[in-house]
DNA sequence: CATTTGTTGATAATCAAGAATCATGTATCG
DNA sequence: CGATACATGATTCTTGATTATCAACAAATG
């Protein structure tokens, strides 16, 4: 159970170091598959089973029905969702003052926080103007 | 399709106005059925699904594979997750400057934040101290 | 009361995400 | 080179959520 670091892995680590937001394993796959042409959605799940387990991705949540994974080195931020091509983006910054929003009682661990609208991208080629 | 208004209805809509958040499924499930006992999960999904067409109920999805129902009238807020019971509250209040956080180019329409931690309940019955 | 139309509840069907299986492949080490 | 152990990829299986089906029902109408 030694964990190589196989052409897959690091395809896989990459294919998530080099995005701008968290993949959902399917993207992982297309992203990956370009350096790895052959490779499987199997491998994808399995390694990031692996990496969930040691701690070096993570997974997030947008939307319903919905889990992206994320390198766990980028410390505290957010995230945008295109809600027309599905694109997750990071966002840096965080409101403060979240804690309290709770009323007296409630133990605060953590927050996520999600910014929904149109990516740069698809807000540019507006289809509004049809 | 004239949509009656059923004792099975109105108990579900009941469920999800008492609640103190949203509501999944199977939760309404069982809060209707102690008004209606032989309601089915059947009719818990074809009435949420006629409420949310009606605008009357939204569909929320806090955490990764979570989908949970709200009523619609109840304004800007959102929700606080306990991670040891999994029930879920509204928290009202807003931190303002969210859209400031995006990085110019994204156009923002929305945004959802959840906290999560312990609910009173479960904060009060203090398992950290076995 | 009889008819019509929408509703219910039990259950089967559907669907997708993720896990398990297994033969093949590939480093590593002797 | 040959043996060993882990990894891969194709595929099948499992699981849970949601939907569709259908006979039995109930409200409204004549």
């Amino acid at each position: 159970m030694t964990t190589r670091l196989t052409i897959q892995r690091s395809a896989i680590i990459d294919a998530m170091r080099d995005a701008p937001g968290p993949l959902r394993p399917q993207e992982i796959l297309g992203l990956a598959s370009r350096v790895v042409p052959t490779l499987g959605i199997a491998t994808v799940y399995r390694q990031l089973k692996h990496l969930q387990e040691a701690g070096e991705v993570r997974a997030v949540g947008l939307g319903r029905n919905d889990v992206r994974y994320e390198p766990t080195d980028r410390g505290h931020h957010h995230h945008f969702l295109c809600r027309e091509c599905g694109e997750a983006f990071d966002v840096h910054g965080c409101p403060g003052g979240i804690a309290e929003l709770a009323p007296p009682g409630f133990d605060i661990e953590d927050h996520e926080l999600t910014l929904f609208g149109r990516c740069p991208e698809c807000a540019t080629s507006d289809k509004k103007a049809t």
